[in-house]
DNA sequence: ACCTATTAATAATG
DNA sequence: TCATTATTAATAGGT
């Protein structure tokens, strides 16, 4: 979980497998020990290790003792309710990564639309060739909600023209055009010349309510 | 461990506690199943639940029966090596908990030292007037290190006069003095009528071998 | 339940 | 192996 997102899998190098092994086994009983204590509550874990034949127990062996006689003295059919297993666990990974997918697809899709608009600005652009229904439909209904906010923002400038403040009601992503210092990674831009056109990068900031196509394509 | 560091105690709260067992369990059986997929190791864990009366399991049923069988197969002897208890895990985290604390009071006695030592730079200033003998020497011997590092850097400009690259054997103390840019904070500082000195951290970057007293008093 | 600021765990490296 | 560091993951408190 560092320097490099980890897959999840056999690690087939010995020495990386041996190291994260004993890394991950103290975390994992640190954890342990850290939920018993906060919760007060009974817990163990055997964990085999197949390079020392005595598996690593926690905790002390009488501690063990008594949370495996206290289970083993449940009923079987109360034994197997509660019952987490790999399936599920791999389910939810599943899941949750089908989310993050979607969520990124309508990202992206929402850039593309954008960079579509922008595209569309330059006076002698090249049109995109291959628009169909549905990139129409979507680049109407982005471009209806620039201008809305550009009349929002036009209208806030009216009414505050004496004042000296900054207006509350600004859309977000109209100040990031607006403000172009920082950073210039993830902004999508486009070159008139030798200007640089900075585009804003309308992420987590510009949530108008979205409603992108692929929500039918992704459902 | 997050929004704020939690004491490691019984949480109270009943809430509080149910949430951060709910939480908490989850994520210590993701662990529990990444290291047996990277390690490709048998594990398990059994989680009592005090409002649930059936205790949580890790892996499924027929996968813990097997590790707890296999555990019970070895002889007694050999289930109570390589175990974890409690005092080993609180030992551990004492032990760990006193190192940061002497780094942590070696960094405030070198600060407070050269705090002292700028104070004393002052013209009119009053000096410090609780000075001790060990005081003295740790003051001391920072003017010696620092007016070392001056020495190399007057040679080394000497020496580079006509260079235009910068000398790589500069004291990062003295560069830092001399970059007064970025952020303000973290840095010592006094004023002479409206001006402001910034003085440098001699934070990680200032590492002469440090030899300071507290080292007899926090050993 | 979800979010995010923050802390904790840890992969890679020296 | 142990320590460091850059990065990802877990999660406390809040909505």
């Amino acid at each position: 979980m560092t320097r490099k997102k980890v897959k999840l899998a056999y690690i087939t190098n010995d020495a990386s497998r041996k190291a994260t092994f004993k890394k991950r086994k103290k975390g994992l009983l640190k954890k342990l020990a850290e939920l018993t204590t906060l919760c007060g509550i009974e817990a163990c874990a055997i964990i085999f290790n197949p390079s020392n034949s005595q598996p690593d127990l926690w905790p002390s062996t009488l501690g063990l003792q008594k949370v495996l006689s206290k289970f083993k003295s449940l009923p079987e059919m109360e034994q197997c309710k509660k019952m987490v297993n790999q399936e599920t666990f791999l389910r939810d990974r599943i899941a949750k990564a089908a989310d993050q997918l979607k969520k990124l697809q309508r990202e992206n899709r929402e850039k593309e639309i954008t960079r579509l608009m922008f595209q569309s600005l330059v006076a002698g652009a090249t049109p995109p060739p291959d628009l169909n229904v549905i990139d129409l439909n979507d680049l109407g209904w982005l471009v209806d909600q620039k201008m809305a906010d550009i009349g929002k923002r036009m209208e806030s400038l009216t009414v505050n023209r004496s004042s000296s403040h900054v207006a509350t009601n600004e859309p977000s992503w109209f100040m990031e055009m607006v403000n172009q210092g920082g950073n210039d990674e993830d902004h999508m831009g486009f070159n008139i010349g030798d200007d640089v056109i900075q585009l804003p990068s309308f992420g987590e900031y510009d949530n108008h309510g979205t409603f992108w196509s692929n929500n039918v394509i992704f459902p």
